[in-house]
Order: structure tokens, then sequence, then C-alpha cells
DNA sequence: TGACATTGATTGCCTAGGCATTTAAATTCA
DNA sequence: TGAATTTAAATGCCTAGGCAATCAATGTCA
């Protein structure tokens, strides 16, 4: 997209502030994030990790293992592993495909469904409630600076 | 602090955008600072997950397991786990504490401190690429956002 | 003093993800 | 056609964290 900008120079070796940086703050919201999310859908049988792949599947974003890995953006072997504990649970069954031999077809259980359709709710009230305070202009300016810092991110990988 | 807000109504449950939502954006971007830190730390014998209590050790913010753990507001379990690889790297040391025999205390090696030095220049170097084309102004402003949601969280479990 | 509670560290069992390897099936191309 | 490559899924081995139970040492208090 854009050509990469030079690194900002807020941060320096000496006197780093490691408890007071961008990075640290990104990671103690996200484990806010992810305590308030597991509370929320354990009443359904959820856990946080396991909210993303339900939805995908509910969504008809993927259909097999390896779709749902990358739409995940996650690891094949990781994603069998998921797989085998929401099969574990009831909600959603592995079909062998006759087209294709290779690939495994994910259908979502009626249990499956039921539990992907309390996502979207109990995700609203998580985030709503760190937004709590927060206008309209400062959660775009927000939503719009972790924008910018992920394509900083991605520009440093595969862009140059 | 100050009392709890009323939550935001930013997301609604219906049409719930998961892959454009602060929470979805938030879990990108740590794994981006995860993944730019791993890459920096890897030539000096440390991973994302190691620098920290390390870090802590250095600056004597904690000297036994217990301190360590709740300086990092983790378990204790995997603190000595963490400590464990640590110590098979050769980085740090458990010493049985003789006023309380049931203390450990820890002690950085030669090669831990050294590579303890290496960890603020990993990091910034890090943060600064993530904030490429911000403002100082612009910096603050997230930092801000950032320290605002976590309270929120805070205020939803211990504060009422 | 002696029962009881607390604290420090460890361990076992669980979820979870990354990387490398393996197996089978399908595709490509000489 | 048949060998080489690619793809799908699974598996093994690693790091990593949460929770519960355990064990030993210490502290408390009747």
């Amino acid at each position: 997209m854009s050509r990469p900008l030079p690194p900002a120079d807020f941060y320096r070796p000496n006197g780093y502030p490691a408890d007071e940086s961008v990075g640290y703050l990104v990671r103690r919201l996200l484990t806010s994030l992810k305590q308030e999310t597991d509370k929320r859908l354990e009443p359904h049988g959820l856990t946080n990790a396991q909210w993303e792949p339900l939805f995908k599947l509910r969504k008809g974003a993927a259909s097999t293992v390896a779709e749902l890995a990358r739409e995940l953006q996650t690891d094949p072997g990781a994603t069998t592993r998921l797989l085998d504990r929401l099969e574990a649970k009831g909600l959603c069954k592995r079909v062998r495909s006759n087209e294709d031999r290779r690939v495994v077809n994910l259908e979502l259980t009626p249990e499956g469904e039921a539990a992907a359709d309390k996502i979207p709710g109990a995700l609203a009230e998580v985030m709503n409630a760190h937004l709590a305070g927060f206008s309209k202009t400062e959660w775009q300016a927000l939503t719009g600076y972790l924008r910018r810092m992920l394509a900083n991110g991605e520009n440093m990988r595969d862009g140059a």
C-alpha cells in the first residue's frame, strides 16, 4: 500500500519504560478483553479461543480445515486440535469430502449453531464495556491508530 | 479512581464486525509486536515471553519466585516453569534461602545479565517501528485511550 | 505448646499456538 | 502414463499460561 515510513523515536534503550509502553498497555488490554470474553462465553460452553472458529463456520466463511486455518491466520496443526476440542464438546462435526478425499468438511451441530449465535452479543458487550466514556470520535481515532500500527508491522515483514 | 461510566454503544449484536472491532485490531497488533520482539531477541537466546522476567530481575524488582509472579501478574506455577527454561539456558540460578527455607532466591548469571541488557534496545526498536508516522500528540492520545480501556476493564472486575 | 491457617514453591492436568514431519490424495508436466 | 510437486490434514515436540492440589516451612493464637 503506502511505502514504509521512518521509525518513530519515542522510545530509547536507556530507561525504556517497560510498564508504560504501548506494547505493555496493549498486552494488558488484551488480557482484560480475553478475561471478560471468557467470562461471558463460559455459560455457553465456549472459550475466548473458540468463538472465532465457530463464528467463521456460522457465517460460512470457511468450511474445511485448511480454509478455517487461513481465515484464522493460524497453523493447520493448531486448527486440527482446536477442532478436536470443539468436536469433543459436540459443537461441530468432521465429514470427509467425497470430491477430494484429502479435505475434511466442517459442519456445525445444532448445539454449535446455538452457541455461535450467542457470540456477537457477548463480544459487543465486552467491547462496549471497555469503551465506556469514549466519544465516537475518540473511538474512531483509536481504531485508526491501531490500524496504522498494524500496517507498519505488516510493512516490516512482507513489504519493504 | 473514577467511578464506572456507562458502557458505550458502538457495537451491537446484529452484524457485529468481528474483523474490524477494537478487540480484533488489538489482538492482531499484539501478534505483530510479539513476532517482531521474538525476531530481535532470538539472537540473544530470549523469547518474547522471557524478556520481562529477566528485565524485572535485572532491575531488582523481584528476587524470589513469588515476587516475580506477582510482578508479572502471572501464576506461580507458570513462573516456576518459566524459570526452569531460563535456568536450563543458564541465564539464572535458584538459591534456596536460609532465612526462610520456603523461599527460593533468584540470581542472574553473567550470561543472564548480558542478555537482559539487550532487552531495552530490542523493545524500543519494535515499538518505534510500529509507531512510524505517528506524531507525539497521536502517540500520547493512543496511550491515553489504551489506559482508559484498561481502567474500564479493571473497574469491571474489582471496582463496581 | 499445639492445632490451625497462611505462604512459597512445585507438580499435574488442562487449553492453546508454532514449527517440522508425515501420510494420503490430487495436480502438473515431461 | 508416470515421476515430481503440491496440497490437506494430522501428529509429535516445543513453549506458554491457568487452575487445583500438594508439601514443607512459617506464623498465629488459644
